[in-house]
DNA sequence: ATCGTTTATCGTAGATGCACGATAAAGAGG
DNA sequence: CCTCTTTATCGTGCATCTACGATAAACGAT
């Protein structure tokens, strides 16, 4: 039932039940987070600061100010991305922390 | 006027939008074939244990055979996984060059 | 205070995802 | 032939995503 060092099966058939992952979980939350063309569009643009502000990254999509707004609020969510508050307008910027740790999950695959 | 005049043609600048971005959407393909849990699961379980029969996958998981078998077909339709029919069976495995596509768009980023 | 700008949120409609049980399909073996 | 095993697919219910326009909220400027 435990983890067995067997040396002989290529293929251990150990019938162990993967738990609920948290780390799979985590993954899957910043896999899904960039799992859209428009976020994945979003996200590179303030990683390249072609854009910070909310209005210019509408203003770089196809897409109504309400869905990017809502795209953004799910990169927020997600922790990818952070908003400041700068008078009426807002500007995004990229959580590099939270980046890397997303490059690291994938890295380690 | 509140609107640029659209029927006239002023050299007015329009605003760069951004074309539909190939990378992009491959990206979002990718990220979205690990975007679940149980997924990123399955593919850590190919990833390490070489190939696996997917009786063996499901019972790795909580989830019913029917479920496991579309997020199978999920995976195998983004490309990261394979299947091999070996007689009633089908032996699942990593398809290792998308894995390093993944890898190398998230690394990218 | 009022106006104009900027952004978030609401409400809605259609599409899709995810889970399950039931059933079909394919092959091994008696 | 029939039966068992294994896997894929079907059908369904429920939830969520995604898109939009309309509206609210926050702020600077007049």
């Amino acid at each position: 039932m435990t983890k067995r060092s067997k040396s002989g099966k290529p293929c251990d058939s150990t019938p162990v039940k993967l738990k609920a992952d948290p780390t799979a979980d985590e993954f899957a939350r910043l896999a899904w987070a960039v799992a859209h063309p428009a976020r994945v569009q979003i996200v590179r643009l303030l990683i390249n600061r072609e854009a910070c502000v909310c209005g210019e990254i509408v203003d770089c999509l196809p897409l109504a100010q309400s869905t990017v707004s809502q795209h953004l609020k799910i990169l927020k969510e997600s922790g990818l991305i952070q908003g400041e508050v700068d008078g009426p307008k807002v500007c995004y910027c990229i959580n590099q922390q939270r980046l890397e740790q997303l490059k690291k999950l994938v890295a380690d695959l």
